[in-house]
RNA sequence: GGGCGUUUAGCUCAGCUGGUAGAGCGCCGGCCUUACAAGCCGGUGGUCGGGGGUUCGAGUCCCUCAACGCCCA
């Protein structure tokens, strides 16, 4: 088939053109007939809907659809479905700020709600209107349905091979049923369970916060040093605290067992100040001795080493702090009156900080405070979104058990094939570090309900020992607006009726299951068995630890298998001064009109430069040197298939010549190297020796090649002239072919001028095998023509004489072998050089040969 | 405090199992060469973070120190 070459080719408009034309024809069409031997499964990271895509988000997804498109060519079905992870947290703060809404569960469905606003811009002095939390579903969902299609549009753009009738969200019903479903599976089994327990708890947000969301902050605080007194002896002990306020919560003094200074006080007892509570002194491994006075005070519950302490020392509770950050109205049980008189006429009701304050005052008044505050700074756990340092709360949840199952965990991680190898350390970190199960329940809103209920008792309290569940047939359900087996909506919160368990899961109890949404588990056995487990896994780095641990436990348990075998880690976009893109830093780079500005493959290019694992700039730079790649494609392209070579036949027995030979001898190596590349993840070195290949073949072999390819003079026996012809087409096929996964709009384009405009995509096209190249070919043919070429530029270069200019005269003083093989090729040479006569000196066969080209150019054009 | 990673030309980065330092960008100079002037050709440029060791030979292996980044305490 003769190709077809516009006149002046061009990345304008690729885009647009392309990706309608796939979607039209289903390129990306995942065929669910293929055995699962012959699927590639690509478990794709549901993005955040909330807010919008940045420049990052393209750079780390690129980089799989360079994986995806690899093996799609290599003649695999790849499973490569797009996901919204739209619920949880930031799209309900979206929501109130767009909507002007707040939630209110006790409220009933308004089917004719309105929101106040639309777009933001409350006024101040308006406050957020309530709605109920059928109602602010509702709006989470219109919100979410939006930013899905803004995301669609820019995937497309990108050209992300992805198959878009395969999407699904993690709040819609599909995803609700395998929540809920492998919830309960869990329960039966005892890995899912609640119970009343110390939680982490973020008291703006008003919700529970698992041990993966949190962070440490480097915080200012102050050491108080409090004295005790002693009981039954004289006196006093002392010890240091920054948070003199929980001191009516203080259950207990702790030393460390060996600490020779306190060992005498150890069993004994001591009285609080101010409060006048006789609490023990104990003695436990974890208390540091190098730390304030050596001995400190437990709490309900200062920080987490209070709960392991309450825990392992068997101590009682007495909580100060309530849910909504301030302290409880009454001072807790068993404090003499006097106590409770300060407590409930001093802190009752006030912020930590107000109670902190008010209670230095009176430590300070009773001579209990001793010396100034010290100030310092310090660690405190924050809620990862949170503004306010978190409490611990008691409160009833629900859990997930990890704890139990670490060695195995671990043994899954090593299972893995991480990308890069030293990832895997991050996973086995984290799972050695795991102080407690899974914390799933989340006092919130826009998320999968626990699809449960609990009889409700003559006395009016739920029975949460016994709960009610539903059969698996129903799921998924929403407790607030469903009703359990046997039971009537009359009985909701009724004495012997029934409630519902009020909270959703954590987003990432529902991401977790993403191969098994994705995969339809359960709901399409067949298709399932064909994708799952998948083969790979890409990610950040930062949500190793959540999305990554979580999948892998959700696998474990209820497959008893890893979900992936693979797993890609992406690296972190850097802004140009290499800091991390941040919207507080206001540094973030939106996609959209860098894409315009350097068309989409050059923007694919940088994101394929940029290897897995490693941090990358936002180089401008680079995605410059990738619009002229896909420029230059479209050039040398137009070249071969417009002037010298637009027909056939596309035949290794074509190529006769040894220079041609010799130009796809390194193309086969080329072609080995890349596809090794690809098999370990490496797309990045498979880009870099393409390009590097390619713009040789500009520099180097299509100059040495052009005249006898063009034979206008019919200088060249016309074998020769085909054989450049048929070494032309062929170089161009396998290149095309090699690129098509980081430049898939250029090697598209190019491919339909060959193939004409009905023709087959390149991206569904066999990827290359040296099996279509000729074998035998001498490497050292092209090589040493090169140098050859090379040299006469040179000479001409420093001469300042235009490219054209005659030589006279070339000298080659090399060794026989190289002669030889430049012999081969010296009528191309003396063409692309304009050499009018060639000498020949035998340097002999030594390594100390002195070998050189010697260049004698004809005078100026007279 | 523990772990992981990074440190190579002005900048961004390659250098796989040890064998005489590479690319692109930048910079300087030159060239209308019938694929491409948004192009082409050529040149400039590095005691491979410091120190020590193994080896005939170390950017590459080992030890140690330092800086930076990330993860976990």
């Amino acid at each position: 088939m003769s190709a077809t070459v516009p006149d002046k080719p061009t990345l304008d408009g690729l885009e647009d053109k392309w990706s309608k034309r796939w979607e039209a024809d289903g390129t990306y069409r995942f065929d669910r007939r293929a055995p699962r031997e012959a699927v590639y499964a690509i478990d794709t990271p549901p993005p955040t809907v909330s807010g919008s895509l940045h420049i990052g988000h393209v750079f780390s997804y690129t980089q799989t659809d360079a994986i995806a498109r690899y093996q799609r060519m290599r003649g695999k079905q790849v499973w490569y479905p797009m996901g919204w992870d739209d619920n949880g947290l930031p799209t309900e703060r979206r929501v109130q700020n767009y909507f002007g809404v707040r939630c209110e569960p006790s409220l009933p469905y308004d089917p004719g709600f309105t929101p106040p606003v639309s777009g933001g811009g409350l006024p101040k002095d308006q406050p957020p209107l309530a709605c109920s939390r059928p109602n602010f579903v509702e709006l989470c969902r219109r919100l979410s349905a939006e930013d899905e299609r803004k995301f669609e549009q820019l995937w497309r753009r990108v050209g992300l091979s992805v198959d878009w009738e395969q999407t699904y969200t993690t709040i819609g019903p599909e995803s609700q049923r395998a929540s809920q479903r492998a919830f309960l599976r869990q329960l039966a089994r005892g890995e899912a369970y609640s119970a009343e327990a110390p939680t982490l708890w973020d008291v703006d947000f008003r919700t529970a916060v698992a041990q993966a969301e949190l962070e440490d902050r480097e915080t200012a605080g102050a050491y108080h040093r409090v004295a005790f007194q002693r009981v039954g002896a004289d006196g006093e002990v002392l010890i240091e605290t920054t948070r003199p306020e929980l001191l009516p919560a203080c259950v207990a003094l702790v030393a460390h067992p060996e600490d020779e200074r306190y060992q005498p006080l150890l069993g004994t007892t001591v009285r609080t100040p101010l409060f006048g509570v006789e609490v023990p002194v104990v003695a436990h491994p974890l208390a540091q001795p190098d730390k304030g006075t050596g001995i400190a005070m437990i709490c309900t519950f200062g920080d987490v080493t209070d709960v392991v302490w309450w825990r392992e020392l068997h101590l009682p509770v007495r909580a100060i702090i309530g849910r909504d950050g301030r302290l409880l109205p009454d001072a807790p049980a068993g404090m003499p009156p006097a106590g409770a008189e300060v407590y409930r006429s001093s802190l009752a009701g006030r912020t930590a900080r107000q109670a902190q304050r008010a209670i230095v005052e009176l430590l300070a008044a009773s001579g209990a405070l001793l010396g100034e505050p010290r100030q310092v700074r310090h660690p405190v756990k924050y809620y990862e979104k949170g503004d306010r340092p978190l409490e611990i709360v008691s409160s009833r949840q629900w859990f997930i058990r990890t704890l139990a199952q670490r060695e195995a965990l671990l043994a899954r991680g090593r299972a893995l094939r991480w990308h890069p190898a030293h990832m895997g350390a991050r996973y086995a970190d984290w799972v050695e570090g795991l102080n407690s199960d899974w914390l799933i329940s989340r006092q919130r809103y826009y998320g999968v309900p626990f699809p449960v209920w609990y009889p409700v008792s003559q006395s009016g309290s739920p029975d949460y020992d016994r709960p009610l569940l539903p059969a698996e047939d129903r799921l998924p359900v929403d407790p607030s607006t469903d009703v359990p087996d046997g039971y009537s909506e009359a009985q909701r919160n009724q004495p012997g009726g029934f409630s519902a368990d009020p909270d959703v899961m954590d987003t990432w109890a529902t991401s977790s299951l993403t191969p098994q949404i994705a995969g339809r588990w359960e709901e399409d056995p067949d298709l399932f068995a064909r994708v799952f487990p998948m083969d790979l896994r890409p990610q950040g780095h930062d949500i190793i630890r959540t999305w990554l641990f979580a999948t892998v436990v959700r696998a474990d348990a209820e497959l008893g298998t890893l979900p992936w075998t693979d797993a890609a880690i992406s690296g972190w976009i850097l802004d140009p001064d290499r800091k991390k893109m941040s919207k507080s830093k206001g540094n973030v780079v939106t996609p959209v009109e860098i894409l315009e500005r350097h068309s989409t493959d050059a923007i694919r290019y940088w994101a394929c430069s940029g290897r897995l694992g490693t941090d990358t700039a936002i180089d401008e730079g680079q995605m410059k040197v990738g619009r002229k790649l896909a420029i230059k494609l479209l050039n040398a392209s137009k070249f071969v298939l417009g002037s010298v070579a637009p027909d056939g036949p596309d035949d290794p027995v074509a190529v006769t010549e040894a220079v041609d030979r010799s130009l796809l001898a390194s193309l086969a190596t080329l072609v080995e190297e890349a596809t090794a590349s690809f098999d370990g993840y490496d797309y990045a070195r498979a880009l870099e020796r393409t390009e590097a290949w390619f713009w040789g073949f500009c520099d180097d072999y299509l100059e040495l090649v052009k005249s006898r390819a063009y034979n206008r003079e019919g200088i060249f026996p016309e074998p020769a002239a085909a054989s450049a012809r048929a070494a032309l087409r062929l170089a161009l096929s396998v290149l095309l072919r090699l690129l098509a996964p980081m430049l898939p709009y250029t090697t598209e384009e190019i491919w339909s001028w060959w193939n004409g405009a009905g023709g087959a995509s390149i991206h569904r096209s066999p990827w290359p095998v040296t099996a279509e190249l000729p074998a035998g070919g001498t490497l050292g043919v092209a090589a040493v023509a090169a140098e050859a070429l090379a040299a006469v530029r040179r000479a001409k270069t420093e001469a300042g004489r235009s490219l054209r200019a005659p030589v006279t005269r070339l000298v080659v003083r090399d060794t026989p072998e190289r002669l030889g093989w430049l012999q081969a090729v010296v009528d191309d040479l003396r063409q692309a050089g304009t050499v009018e006569t060639v000498e020949w000196l035998d340097a002999g066969a030594g390594a100390g040969a002195t070998t050189g080209f010697e260049v004698v150019l004809g005078d100026s054009e007279a």
